[in-house]
DNA sequence: TGTTTATATGAACAGTTATTCATATAGTTA
DNA sequence: TAACTATATGAATAACTGTTCATATAAACA
């Protein structure tokens, strides 16, 4: 039985966490193939700027997503393909229920 | 842009926040290639019997988890492998970072 | 039948979390 | 400079979650 360390665990439950609430999956689900502004990603989802700030802040600390400043706006995508891939499994599963 | 419905997108949320807790996590993990009882799984991962067995209850609701009973035992075992998938992704990604 | 063992469960509590609202910051443009 | 736009953030609140403790259930067996 190859058991994982505490801290992984740990880490590991804290990385599904993040994906673990519908604001933020909807905010990785448009920034699949896109980059795109605070606002724009609130007008999208249809959730509050500020709703979508703060949780931009918690994928922003937990490296899911990155971001680059242009002019006024700042534009986020996602960080690396794992995000993408994570999300998509996910998919899968719920379409196979 | 491929926009998941709001539906879809709240059932995968909320498949990933059963993965969002290091409990539950620390079980999937014993389950791989295992099948334990209940108080087995308390005692490698070292949480209480009760708290196992609520967490087995919300596994089992979400069908990432099955069972069989021998005796006075109950045995629990992953559901399908999409379950190790999710898993050994989120390990992937937690040792890429 | 009475005892032991394995599991489940309800209530209570403490801790966490997401949103809203108000406001701050900072860049842009008139 | 003043006004506007985009974004961030702190406080407050309401809702949710995981554990513990006590207890229930039910099977096995002496």
């Amino acid at each position: 039985m190859q058991l994982i360390d505490e801290d992984k665990i740990i880490d590991i439950s804290e990385l599904f966490k993040i994906f673990g609430d519908s604001t933020r999956v909807k905010i990785i689900n448009v920034l699949i193939d896109n980059e795109l502004c605070v606002c724009e990603i609130a007008n999208i989802i249809n959730v509050s700027q500020s709703a979508v700030s703060h949780q931009l802040r918690i994928l922003k600390a937990s490296k899911l997503v990155k971001y680059k400043k242009n002019g006024n706006c700042i534009y986020y995508s996602l960080a690396d393909e794992h995000v993408e891939k994570i999300f998509k499994l996910g998919c899968e599963h719920i379409n196979e229920l």
